[in-house]
DNA sequence: TCGCCTTGTGTGACCGGTCACATTCATGCC
DNA sequence: GGCATGAATGTGACCGGTCACACAAGGCGA
């Protein structure tokens, strides 16, 4: 302990927070020995001690796709600037039970909390946070569960898909078919509607949405359902995941891209400029997203932590081969 | 305090910790009270008496390519099963200072460590563990360190390597060229190993890899160089998503796939069966090695858990549609 | 010279648990 | 009946810090 080799016990500990009254020379011989010992503080200690953790848990249902993976790269940049720590806890089913033991695990952890609520395991752990623990959700649309005020962050889904969709419309597409992720409820998902707003704004008829999942097999499956369909010209995806899938099920039914359908994903994943054709797609400011997250909880936690505004990032349409005029009619 | 509900106070750390010696009717009480308090007992507390934690703390360079990825969500799996707490450290640099505060912060956290040593950073990472602290290295090649007995995890890169390039060899190729992943050290990574070694037992020319980065675009331009050379036939790539730019590169320059040349992948990433042409690669099992990396950690941590054994997986070609005969010698 | 305020430092309680030991009580054996 | 024995429970110290307060020394005005 530097007690010895300093000369005291709590003037350590007052050195080390800075307290003011602590005499210069004193200071100085502790600063020396707390040097040489390699003196560190224990983490345990100070938060049974003091209360505060500094630490984030993040509740997600998935690490692996691209928005989720973002988000996630975005709180651990803004944690690690806080010297705060990032724990992950993946929520691996949406049944009840699993999602309060989950939930329970990260409050045992102490600290804040973060969840991703892009999913019904999500929105089920958000909702199974008890109210008095400090939580940010990342949601997918403000239109959020009545009477909770908890602090949350989003995306401009709804904004993004109608971009998409416009952009489709005004190559000249008769409509544009939707192949949608996943709600996180039973409600319309934001992404829907925006594409639906669309296209009522166009005078454009509305098909049905085509159920995909997250992953590319998902797309594939209803790529192939939608290329039976010989009036289908345009075809606005959920993510990119699901565009690539449509994209290699428009191939192998012999449909050309964007010669006789358009395609356009969501997202911006890394990977959607290198397809060929590259993919035409919106991108989302995901990793600022992580990073608003975790703002929002650190000004929660910390009071001197000014709660910084979280600008909610505009998509940006990204237009690449994928997407191009209609064939000319017959 | 369930003290104040039930009868004791010890008494209840005893029932919790199962202890034997309870008198059946105390327990049943104590119990009752805990239920009805929803009584949880402090996770700071218990790490800071007992001094052990349940909790890991990965180091990785990155987050969100395939194999980084995987890794991480197969550590989280068994991290779970045992109730373990998983954390996330990323080594935004390799530079010594912030090495060296990254692994500070994780060894304040308590508990184990496990070190994604791919890249410079991680490599750099493992080192400067101190000796007293368990931690398992997820290493490239078992030819570590000399001298360092610490417990590590690896798949067996030379021998995808090699089978890879058997296979485009196999096809009647002259010789494969190499685009190549930034290797953990300066050492020659043990996938440009595999493939050299294939070539060598076939008595192919042996091309001088081309490096590449991590991502797409690193394949992109690695590409582009490849497809000046009007002799390359065949090539391997590092990884699925340098295959990814290679193929976008060779569409853009005319060079049909896998008409004119072959490329193979490496890793299998999710997206790679659905592009076009979809992507022969190397299928390595990088969840089962975080969960075999986290056995191995756990059973350093607590004797109880038996050391489960760890085979190094068998890499798994899968052969698609990126790989074809060489073209008909003129 | 006394009292008071300020500055610097030490002391004891506490955070919420675990651990080693002491204590109480019932039981079985000689 | 006395005593060793084991089961069931309580007590005090401790993990490594923070916090509130007590206390000693020095400077200054009255």
């Amino acid at each position: 302990m530097a007690t010895a080799a300093g000369v005291s016990y709590q003037t350590v500990s007052r050195v080390i927070n800075g307290h003011p009254s602590v005499k210069p020379s004193t200071r100085e011989r502790v600063l020396a020995a707390i040097e040489e010992l390699g003196f560190r503080r224990n983490a345990t200690a100070l938060a049974l001690a003091s209360g505060r953790t500094r630490a984030v848990t993040v509740l997600t249902a998935n690490t692996t796709h691209h928005g989720y993976a973002s988000i996630l790269q975005g709180i651990e940049e803004e944690a690690r600037a806080a010297s705060y720590t990032m724990a992950i806890g993946v929520l691996e089913s949406a049944e009840e039970a699993a999602v309060a033991a989950a939930v329970q695990r990260a409050a045992d952890a102490g600290g804040g909390l973060i969840v991703i609520a892009y999913d019904p395991a999500g929105v089920r752990a958000l909702e199974a946070v008890p109210a008095e623990l400090p939580v940010v959700g990342v949601v997918e649309t403000p239109a959020g569960r009545p009477g909770d005020d908890r602090p949350w962050v989003w995306t401009d889904d709804r904004e993004a898909a109608y971009q998409a969709t416009r952009h489709l419309l005004g190559l000249g597409h008769e409509t544009v078919h939707y192949v949608a992720i996943p709600s996180s409820t039973r409600r319309t998902s934001a992404r829907t509607t925006g594409w639906r707003q669309a296209l009522r704004e166009a005078g454009a008829p509305e098909p049905r949405p085509v159920q995909g999942s997250w992953g590319p097999a998902g797309g594939y499956a209803a790529g192939l359902r939608l290329a039976e369909d010989k009036s289908v010209t345009a075809i606005l995806c959920g993510n990119d995941d699901l565009a690539l899938g449509v994209l290699r099920a428009l191939h192998e039914t012999g449909r050309s891209v964007p010669g006789e359908i358009s395609v356009a994903g969501f997202d911006d994943a890394p990977h959607s400029a290198y397809l060929t054709p590259s993919l035409t797609t919106v991108r989302l400011d995901f990793t600022g997203l992580g990073r608003s997250a975790f703002a929002l909880l650190h000004g929660v936690l910390e009071e001197s932590a000014r709660i910084a505004p979280h600008p909610v990032s505009v998509p940006e349409l990204v237009v690449r081969e994928s997407s191009g005029p209609p064939p000319a009619r017959d």
